[in-house]
DNA sequence: CATGAATGAGGTTTCATTCAT
DNA sequence: CATGAATGAAACCTCATTCAT
């Protein structure tokens, strides 16, 4: 008996949690619909109060939902060149972020954005990215694959924040002007240059000076 | 006498922006009051409305302002390498941002998080900042000074995003986090790689080949 | 077997009942909550829908209860005087306000205030106590040991008015103001002035006439 | 200018706390509806917003009014015996609850009841009444006019309290049971006993000393 | 043109009540 | 008969907007 309604209960919060997330996703908090959310879920307009206390608790509901699902998408790197690793680590996010639009763009739009009093739950939220994207910047700037010009942790909070706003783009241009495949590449091209085939010479990302440039050829 | 009367309303104008700038770009639109932004230029409530058809027009109207004010901050960049006129460009865009604070927080609010109607006309407020860099980024990658990897007009999104992102944060951390003046260089170093001083050797943002890196050593 | 299950439903019925005048003595018919009722009987919010129709049809139950106790509680009054005979009667309404004070705290406050369509029924829930005074009053003043200036159904109905007066500002005071012990003596003192110590012949409160003042004197 | 819009704001307020005061009067706080209240005054929804800030405070406004109304009313006790300044006082109480009924049977009604949180504010509103009705007992007392066997502040409690039952019970039955014109002579009658005619002299409610009442028989 | 009282749509939230399990 | 998820009417309150002064 309460195995039934147990599950249906869950099933009920999914739902509501879901359509919460298109919700905020599309007009942001204050302009979406407590009423509207219930109603698109196919609930009354109560019903939802059977699971969050008022509209912040089921903002941070949806925040928190996301934050793991985030998190949950950071599959373990490959192993394979720190590169790669970073590629792969931004495109589970990526993906994530395609599969589960709305949650996702509730985490993009806050980390960009930071609504007063939520700014630092939304942080934590995407912590598990920035630190992967981190500890593979430190190996790869330790080992000499990647530039180690600049602190891991700085690299990191800019790749996260440029795949932030290329996915804000992505959804602002109806999902045509970066296509979400190209993301990874994008920003790792911008942060860390074009990858090198097979010739070396062309080093992607390099300011030559006058010095190196010229002297080197 | 028409212009007397014609100055003055252009200063209640002018006051009305001002308030609403700020206002907005504390609390955003949802939240932002009518009636608060009125009365706190020193007028009644009903003023606003002789001056601004609607909520949204006036948020337009600083939106529009904002633009216009950053566009004109864009001074001449000096005659000096392409890097130096690319900080140069976005110092003068920070220092805006810092001595008209309530509209620069208005407009990169607003770029980074794309209110739905909103965001080609917001687009269209940075394009002038944009453009600025473009141009430079074009002629350096032409010349051969500044990284030739990636469209001009991609870097110059990337340099402007980061740049917002980091006033974003400069605001959120209460003006500590990256203090004004560090961010030139900050999004400088990070999309073209720490500037050289007195050793060409040490190419900031370079992906070392095999052959170049470890080998060389 | 039918006996055991109707006993657990009168059983059930019962807890409802108290917990119910717990929550209309404490916060008033609206303020109360069903659910809030249902549960601290120790039962699940619907279940009280199997035993009352309605919130008004518990709340009349309710009543009705506290009528049939306060009725019950009416002892037979002691054979002695008149004014000992009344004392007890206020006495036994006291004792059993004090016991089941949920209960009471219902009846006085309808009797005092009067909820729209509610008074009617209240009226008839003190009645007995009424009734038994007014007899009382009525033999007292025609043995001429009580006042006989007012007709006794209205000193009876202010007996029991100013004894539910007493007991709400007991209430209201935490139980300090008059102690509920001291009541019965507060409202008849006041009603039938103090007791005289060994002198039976001196009526108390009495309004002299022509005869028996003047030739007095 | 001015002038004209203080007058007519003046004027609304006064007719919207009218219109609560009516429905506070015969619904209670609860169940009295704010919209109502507003649009039974003759203004849209939100009006009544400008003037109170909340339910609460409308209604301690209500209070507010009702009892600085009925301090007013309060006519100075004409230069009489006791018995008749006292009635004086009363004549005058129920006579302003006649005339302003609302405002009179929300006062009545709570200081009947006591709302939780409102019995202070409740209280102090017919504190004047308490007072006048303690100070001409006093008087009366000393000059031994009035029956000095109980305390003047006592005596002046249940001289208000039964008014306040008188008036409710005069509104509860529709008008007819006490007539307000009755209510004077018949609390005072309870508690004071039947007006002498031709003789001051005899103390009417007297708890008859050894000395008076024995002796003379 | 400034004013601010009035408006009323719309939002969040509560809670008595129903009903399938 | 107990349960508690779902319901939806109705409450309070906000605030952008209008308009007579």
């Amino acid at each position: 008996m309460v195995r039934v309604s147990e599950k249906k209960k869950q099933d009920t919060r999914a739902r509501l949690l879901v359509s919460a997330a298109e919700e905020f996703g599309r007009t942001g908090f204050e302009r979406a619909s407590i009423d509207g959310i219930s109603l698109a879920a196919g609930f009354a307009k109560g019903t939802i109060y059977n699971y969050f206390a008022s509209k912040e608790e089921l903002f941070l509901a949806v925040v928190e939902e996301a934050s793991t699902q985030a998190a949950d998408s950071a599959a373990p790197p490959p192993d394979a060149t720190a590169r790669e690793r970073l590629k792969a680590t931004l495109a589970s996010f990526c993906s994530w972020a395609t599969e589960h639009g709305a949650f996702a763009r509730v985490l993009v739009r806050e980390c960009l954005m930071g609504t007063p009093g939520l700014y630092p739950r939304v942080l934590i939220a995407e912590m598990p990215l920035v630190h992967s994207l981190e500890t593979i910047l430190g190996e790869g700037a330790r080992s000499r694959e990647l530039r180690d010009d600049q602190p891991p942790e700085l690299l990191a909070l800019a790749l996260a924040g440029l795949a932030d706003l290329a996915l804000a783009q992505h959804w602002a241009t109806g999902g045509s002007q970066p296509r979400i495949e190209e993301i990874p590449d994008l920003v790792l091209g911008l942060l860390l240059g074009s990858p090198q085939g097979g010739n070396p010479a062309t080093a992607p990302i390099r300011t030559p000076s006058p010095a190196t440039g010229e002297k080197g050829r």
